[in-house]
RNA sequence: GGUUCCUUGGCCGAGUGGCUAGGCACCGGUCUGCAAAACCGUUUACGGCGGUUCGAAUCCGCCAGGAACCUCCA
């Protein structure tokens, strides 16, 4: 099997050519959603840009085993409310039982990922259904002697591990300069140094979450879900571990401190993270309070939307930028993405209405190859994306009347934008109109349309500027054809 | 303060030592009863100052501005 594609691997800070460890099976983890909250547009991010991979690696010819987890055990939050997690706050609030919770926000992401056309992982684990296999690594840990136990909780021993192996490889930190500027937080007097994490947390007599182990009631820390359920379905080593930027440090730093200290050796092969979405170049993030949820893209319901945008354009505009570099949200960015998109599926119905003819004057120049490329140069999706516009301008000649096409490069074309555009960039074409009376209403639309025609028949053009205008204010786009006229919703 | 990174035309956003990225917007033309859509064409660029080089937006240095992480966060 050949091996065309590279990633940019945070650990080297280089793009590797990607070689699977086990061939033609992958192994990939991804940091899911913490479920205490509706997604933002920070979490459409990680999920299309490891959907794209995720597809990608589909179509080389890999099998590939994705793990997206869930989140549904905590992190604990850094305001007045010590020691109590995320989930277990919320519920409290609510008066509901945490899985309720869970149950809730699971149910919303998962409509809101469907709706952006992100495909299901092929396991979605669950943080809190993994206890057992969390506190087995905990002990291993504790057994190797990189943790200690402190009041009913267990801290991982960071200058300890570091003694014989290194620590903050991954973020490019040294432990020195850490352990003269980590903060002092919230009287953590149970740790011995300030770096130290928790690999088990005691819980509280008000925690509601919680779990019996060695140590007495407690909650897993905050990073061992992923060594314990990255081990558990993809085995001691896998390929690809993936997810924000932001994790960099602490999570993923300790993630490969606990694989290290429990099995001795490193758990993943190629780290890829996805950077941030801003919004006046500032981090879009649940802790600023400037997120915007999916829903209310989908709605246009926030006050710094102009508008609604669909899913589909969330997507590309999410596609349209490298997912290693920041992009910042704007109306007007969002707004031209939507327009591009449009005439992207334009072009691509319209393939279905061109004659082909005995020769092309249009040139393809190897569409397909620099499709590849682009996408083998650690996903650049902005430039597959340019090639399909390029495409876009010749299948537009071709309608025009202004250039031809032959019957082999038509074929082409058509399988490029199928497999391109809609099977690894994971557009599809969006619905018209909804509802089960579709086509009595469109043949009302083509019935007004008709009337226009004879209007202009009649060179009576205010009845025919008037029945255009009016339908044009209720949202349709009409185009006048040599054969007559074509109507479409224009959102 | 420490670590890492960024600064491209009106907006978004690729790229990279010499060759038009692309989209949106704008302008001109074709088409149209007029439009819309489409097509053709044009315009606007690489934060500042130095250096390396035959040649730098691309490499190096300094300066300015900004960001992420160091605390839950995608």
């Amino acid at each position: 099997m050949e091996h065309p594609l590279s990633i940019y691997n945070t650990l080297t800070r280089k793009k590797e050519q990607f070689v699977p460890l086990h061939e033609p099976h992958v192994g990939m983890y991804v940091c899911g959603p913490t479920v205490y909250g509706d997604a933002h547009l920070g979490h459409a991010r990680p999920a299309i840009t490891f959907d794209l991979l995720f597809r990608y690696l589909t179509h080389l010819g890999y099998k590939v085993r994705y793990v997206r987890n869930i989140t549904d055990v905590g992190h604990l939050e850094n305001d007045a409310d010590e020691g109590e997690d995320k989930i277990a706050k919320k519920a409290r609030l609510e008066q509901l039982e945490p899985m309720e919770v869970v149950q809730f926000y699971v149910n919303r992401y998962h409509k809101a990922m469907d709706d952006l056309n992100v495909l299901p992982p092929s396991i979605e684990p669950h943080a809190s259904g993994h206890i057992i296999e969390q506190i087995e690594v905990v002990k291993e840990i504790l057994d190797n002697g990189y943790a200690y136990v402190s009041e009913g909780s267990v801290y991982f021993d960071v200058e300890r591990y570091n003694k014989d192996f290194k620590y903050g490889k991954l973020s490019g930190r040294n432990i020195e300069d850490m352990l003269n500027t980590t903060r002092e937080l919230d009287g953590q007097q149970e740790k011995r140094k300030a770096i130290d994490f928790a690999l088990w947390k005691n819980a509280s007599p008000e925690h509601i979450m919680r779990w019996p182990s060695p140590w007495g009631n407690g909650f897993p820390g905050w990073h061992m879900e992923c060594t314990a359920m990255g081990r558990k379905y993809l085995g001691e080593t896998f390929d690809i571990h993936g997810g924000g930027m932001d994790l960099v440090f602490p999570h993923h730093e300790c993630e490969i401190a606990q694989a290290v200290a429990s099995c001795g050796h490193e758990a993943v092969r190629y780290w890829m993270h996805n950077n941030m979405i801003t919004i006046n170049g500032q981090k879009m993030g649940k802790s600023l309070g400037n997120f915007i949820t999916l829903d209310e893209f989908f709605s246009g319901n926030h006050a710094s939307l102009t508008q609604a945008y669909s899913p589909m354009t969330i997507r590309f505009f999410i596609l349209q930028a490298h997912y290693r570099s920041t992009v910042d949200f704007s109306n007007e960015a969002l707004q031209a993405s939507e327009k591009g998109l449009q005439r992207l599926l334009e072009a691509a119905a319209n393939l279905d209405k061109l004659t082909p003819s005995a020769t092309s004057s249009v040139e393809l120049g190897g569409l397909r190859a620099k499709c590849f490329e682009a996408m083998n140069d650690d996903l650049n999706s902005p430039i597959v994306i340019s090639h399909l516009f390029d495409a876009t301008r010749a299948i537009n000649s071709v309608l025009a009347g202004q250039a031809t096409i032959s019957e082999a490069d038509l074929a082409e074309l058509k399988e490029v934008f199928k497999l391109f555009l809609f099977d690894i960039l994971g557009i599809k074409p969006e619905q018209q109109a909804e509802g089960g009376n579709n086509e009595a209403y469109g043949k009302v639309v083509d019935m007004l349309l008709q009337m226009r025609i004879d209007a202009k028949a009649n060179k009576d053009w205010a009845m025919a500027d008037k029945i255009r205008n009016e339908l044009t204010a209720l949202g349709f786009e009409i185009k006048d054809t040599k054969d007559g006229f074509e109507w479409k919703l224009s959102k």
